[in-house]
RNA sequence: GGCGCUAUAGCCAAGUGGUAAGGCAGAGCUCUGCAAAAGCUUUACCCCCAGUUCGAAUCUGGGUAGCGCCUCCA
């Protein structure tokens, strides 16, 4: 089975073909860098992720692109709030930002641009549109025409007469039409500002991905995402732009993840229920967080909540558990030689299903399914008394496959335990042998506070760390 | 007003018209010195009402409830 995607254009899934075979272009609208990121940001950074992973275990060679926009208003207006510099709010919260996507797992994208980094490509976009009659300049500014541009509301599919204008935020009266949306904006006094042919100023926040795009990618590419509310204006106000100077389509296949709620409620400054991506992250372990955004489809919404994340991980314990616990048997396997036919099959059949449902616009709950299956055969052939090493080692190798894509196992076991525990670990085997159960007990139940927890098994004592 | 999403077991969550995956939690059992881990067993008239169909969780229409976007937003 082929690759197929959910894409918001056509709102159908297709099957994904590249532009250039073997080859994704995919660019992802990054956050702004005004504050640390909270777990809904996590949504499109981790599932993103799990998209380019994906297809590169499917041999794709990926060009994963995402933006930091480190100016606009709230750059400039959180500035003032901290009496820093927007470059210096930048350099704090884009650090920031690169520390909890690693800490999450997430592998580092091709190339992180910025918008500062990309003035005059901005700039020489806004004056192809200016000049192509898509754009007009209002003492200082210059706004999109979007009566202009025929196509506009095809991505979001809004009709322009039915849009509500003015509801939330009050129209600008330089505006030919309500729906026109900021290209450059001048600088009030003392604001961060580059010159142009419009006079000092910045770019607006949409006309950002569509410089950058075309710069690092080219004028289609053939994935782009973000956040479901990104879907408008954003993601229309860029095709408006590319499409208006390029004259193709700017990409083939828009991906938009739906939202992580808290206890049911959207995660709003004004209800204080936000929950940042490094608190969350000192109380349990970034994979259980993976995991849990994995657990839903990216595109139905996701709540997060006490017991949601308490189920997490526990599921995540079984998985990490099976994958301990083979490579326990690894070191004591008595058995070489030829792997049973019905091993291999059963492996290759829970491949497919893995990449089956990963095909099917990444179904991720469907392909955790998968990782059970395996996880249930591999229980079932270690609880055997012999084990076949070259077997188990299928059964290691296929979980390590299925978790390049998703990212949630840990490493452990590789680490040392310092000399004491090591000492009582080896105390509590000899009690054990002269059937000294109060004292074998004592040291289980003492060294447990410590967060060690032991396992006695008829290949020798196991140590895990909860 | 426009565009759109969601509703499946105590909880989480898949599900392509053919008779409801998987996980968590719970209960019982096996293994274990006792545990742990693991294994086995066990839990659903798919929000409601119509309709199409031999057959509907799935398609259509109408409700109900909850939610998102409509120029700051992942």
């Amino acid at each position: 089975m082929t690759l197929k995607v959910y894409n918001t254009l056509t709102r159908k899934k297709e099957e994904f073909i590249p532009i250039e075979p073997g080859k994704v272009k995919m660019y992802v609208c990054g956050p702004t860098v005004y504050n640390y990121i909270h777990i809904g940001n996590g949504r499109p950074v981790i599932f993103f992720d799990v998209v380019r992973r994906y297809l590169e275990s499917q041999q794709y060679e990926v060009n994963y692109i995402t933006n930091f926009t480190d100016v606009d208003d709230k750059m400039i207006r959180k500035a003032e709030e901290m009496a820093v510099s927007v470059p210096e709010l930048a350099e704090t919260f884009i650090a920031a930002f690169l520390e909890d996507i690693q800490s999450l797992g997430v592998h580092e994208a091709t190339l992180n641009p910025r918008v500062t980094e990309n003035i005059q490509e901005i700039i020489d976009f806004i004056a192809a549109l200016v000049e192509k009659d898509f754009a007009y300049e209002a003492r200082g500014d210059v706004y999109y025409r979007t009566s202009k541009f025929t196509d506009y509301g095809k991505l979001s599919k809004q009709n322009l007469e039915e849009l509500q204008h003015g509801i939330r935020i009050e129209v600008d009266e330089r505006k030919e039409n309500p729906q026109d949306f900021v290209l450059w904006k001048a600088a009030k006094p003392g604001e961060i500002y580059w010159d142009s042919p419009w006079g000092q100023g910045r770019p607006g926040w949409h006309i950002e991905c569509s410089a950058m795009v075309r710069k690092y990618l080219g004028e289609t590419i053939d994935i782009h995402g973000g956040g479901q509310d990104l879907t408008f204006p954003h993601h229309e106000c860029e095709i408006a732009q590319t499409e208006a100077v390029t004259g193709h389509p700017m990409a083939n296949y828009w991906l938009h993840n739906a939202f992580l709620n808290i206890d049911n409620e959207k995660m709003s400054k004004s209800l204080g229920n936000g929950i940042l991506i490094r608190d969350l992250i000192k109380q349990i372990k970034p994979q259980v967080f993976r995991f849990f955004m994995l657990s839903a489809h990216y595109r139905n919404p996701l709540n997060f909540s006490d017991e949601s994340l308490k189920q997490a991980t526990n599921a995540l314990e079984r998985i990490q558990n099976a994958y301990d616990n083979m490579k326990h048997r690894l070191a004591t396997a008595s058995a070489t030689g030829e792997v049973e036919a019905g091993i291999t099959d059963k492996l290759q059949s829970i491949s497919n299903q893995f990449v089956d449902k990963m095909n099917d616009d990444f179904n991720t709950p469907d392909a955790i399914t998968a990782v059970f299956d395996l996880v249930a055969e591999a229980n079932l052939y270690l609880q055997q008394e012999r084990v076949n090493a070259e077997a188990v080692k299928l059964f290691i190798e296929q979980l390590e496959a299925f978790d390049a894509t998703l990212g949630i196992l840990s490493q452990q076991g590789d680490e040392l335990l310092d000399e004491e525990i090591e000492q009582l670990i080896i105390e509590r085997t000899e009690s054990r042998k002269s059937k000294n159960w109060a004292r074998a007990d004592e040291i289980r139940d003492r060294l447990t506070e410590k967060g060690i927890f032991l396992e006695d098994t008829p290949q020798g004592i196991r140590w895990r760390r909860k």
